[in-house]
DNA sequence: GTTAGCACTCATTGAGCTTGAGTGCTAACC
DNA sequence: GGTTAGCACTCAAGCTCAATGAGTGCTAAC
């Protein structure tokens, strides 16, 4: 049905390009005049005429060149959009800047957020994997003083994360470091998110002080930490480049963005629900509301084979497709084969 | 010199106020009718020259009505300033809010910036202590699988930092809990900040191995979460908030404000250099020529009567300076209170 | 099928006008 | 002498109106 002549695509195409990099709307003679296509203008007219008709074009007034429409972009993106090759400084710079903290993935999905800003000038933001399947490789419980610990839980990531926690009764190191051994015989190697859900701890049935102790002060911390280890966590980087958008060049639209970015759990559901791999999603295709004009490009990296994160934009539905895309997916492998590599055992490969 | 009659500090803290709430030049007429001070719009227009003249009200244009300058805002905090009393609501939330999460410096001080910019309506910020004088209370190195470690450093305070770190050779559990009681017993006691200039572990002179692993793979990770404990931390929140306020009511005024507030290293210089205790400063008594349309309210909170954090806004000249002045010291009182008794001397909490 | 020509549309720009809030000055008043 | 009424003056803001020009759609000729 979209049975696009090899000339309507090619002035599509050139429509296409043009508003992307200028965000006027574009005339017919401004088309004949920058592309030489052997045609006139009138001519160009009567094909977008015709492609207006089709819906790939718009009009903001009667009197004003042609706009793609959602439609038309995602005609680009499928077919028309030229593959993007990274220059070699581009990705000496990536390869550079996403390697300096390769151990801990927190610190380098932050640092991709900020990279992947600055060289699309878009707003981007990174995702770490939901730990659901994660596993816990020990817990420890650190004296600090006598009214003070520390609680710390590793997985068998090497995802960390401690709390402070304050005990009502003081405490010796002998009974903090007895019940770290505990708690760790009883949960290494289980599913944080089973633990969860598992109310009591085995082996201190008979030691009713410690078991006193263990439920009033460390439970319920234990819980809190348990759930911030599972969580996503997201990064964001670049909010102020949409100043630079002439789409956004106006209070209330900005200040609607901004607002919408504000509200981090309702985006990262969104994200949360995408597909794997890449995908790209513009205008209306967004099913939520607040993204209707404004496209998204995400792609997912794992780490160790399992567990997926996020990494991607955010910005106008004008925007560079292909650079943005080549970028993220670059960095997606990039990162995905440093934490290939991280886990240090063989694995087939899966790209 | 400023030897302002009666009647003109009356009219002086009228305009003032009125300019306050409203953003708007005050005329004459408005005043005279909204105050009622029996005196003709002529008389008050009188005196609002000799003001002019004197140096606390400028003229936007011509036929505009008066606004205060900086000077007049400085007499207005010094002089003419009611006490503001904070209502018991808004005690009350400030209490509950911020001691819901007493225990961790860090995160009450990430809570006190977003309450902060919460009631007040403006950008928010709160500082953790600098942590020169910390002292270290342990090292950790903890085993995640053969080439990974966690290396965790605790303080007295019992501020916690850790860092992964990728072991080029792999290493058992004993050599890293050897290694961590050999550095524990080094550096226990001592300050992060000398810590950092010592060069050597004594104890492992005898063991190269040790000493080249830790030299190879601890070390620098050693020092760079050293660092990163040392550091301050600073929290902002309510960015958004400028967008409500007419002054920021422009693009550019409002993408300079973002800017500004992007270059944290330089924010958190500038609040570094303040004094302690409550700071008010208008406009161009600010020495950064970024800040001169600004002010800033900043009061510090003290943990264990030594460290010094700050909280505090910073927002246009035309700010609520009483309400919001009485807002942060409640905090920071409030905060002070909270790491003094978690400090140990009395234990009693109410929950 | 392509193109030139022409009438038409409409956002944008800027000049000119009006309005109204506000001032400064002066002369009269208490 | 301080206070006030009156009046001329200023100037931002908002409005209308015409000119401009980029662009279209249609038609007739090539």
């Amino acid at each position: 049905m979209d049975d696009l002549s090899q000339r309507k695509l090619q002035i599509l195409q050139a429509i296409i390009s043009d508003f992307i990099g200028s965000a006027e709307p574009v005339g017919s003679r401004t088309l004949s005049r920058k592309y030489d296509m052997g045609i006139s203008p009138a001519t160009i007219r009567n094909e977008m005429s015709d492609l207006e008709e089709m819906g790939f074009l718009t009009h903001p007034h009667t009197s004003a060149g042609r706009v793609p429409s959602d439609k038309a972009y995602r005609l680009y993106v499928n077919d028309l959009m030229p593959d993007y090759e990274l220059d070699e400084k581009e990705k000496e710079i990536i390869d550079q800047k996403l390697n300096r903290s390769v151990v801990e993935l927190d610190k380098t999905m932050e640092h991709a957020a900020t990279l992947l800003s600055e060289l699309t000038s878009l707003t981007a933001f990174a995702m770490t994997p939901a730990q659901t399947e994660a596993k816990l490789h020990y817990v420890n419980i650190l004296p600090v003083d006598e009214n003070t610990a520390v609680l710390m839980l590793v997985a068998e990531s090497g995802k960390v994360s401690n709390t402070a926690v304050r005990l009502k009764h003081p405490c010796t190191p002998q009974q903090l470091e007895f019940l770290s051994k505990v708690m760790t015989h009883n949960y290494k190697g289980k599913c944080l998110n089973d633990i969860l859900t598992m109310d009591l701890v085995k082996g201190l049935e008979n030691d009713v002080e410690a078991m006193a102790m263990y439920q009033k002060d460390i439970q319920p911390s234990f819980l809190t930490t348990l759930e911030s280890m599972l969580d996503t966590e997201l990064y964001m980087d670049g909010l102020a480049n949409i100043f630079d958008i002439p789409e956004y060049n106006d209070l209330t639209r900005a200040r609607e963005f901004l607002d919408l970015l504000k509200r981090r759990e309702h985006l990262s559901d969104v994200l949360l629900h995408r597909d794997t791999g890449t995908v790209i999603t513009i205008g209306d295709e967004n099913s939520d509301e607040a993204l209707q004009d404004c496209s998204l490009i995400t792609a997912t990296y794992h780490v160790n084979g399992k567990l997926v994160g996020r990494l991607g934009v955010i910005g106008p539905t004008r925007m560079k497709y292909d650079k943005v895309k080549s970028i993220i997916e670059y960095m997606t492998d990039n990162i995905s084969h440093a934490f290939r590599l991280a886990e240090g055992e063989g694995e087939q490969e899966d790209e």
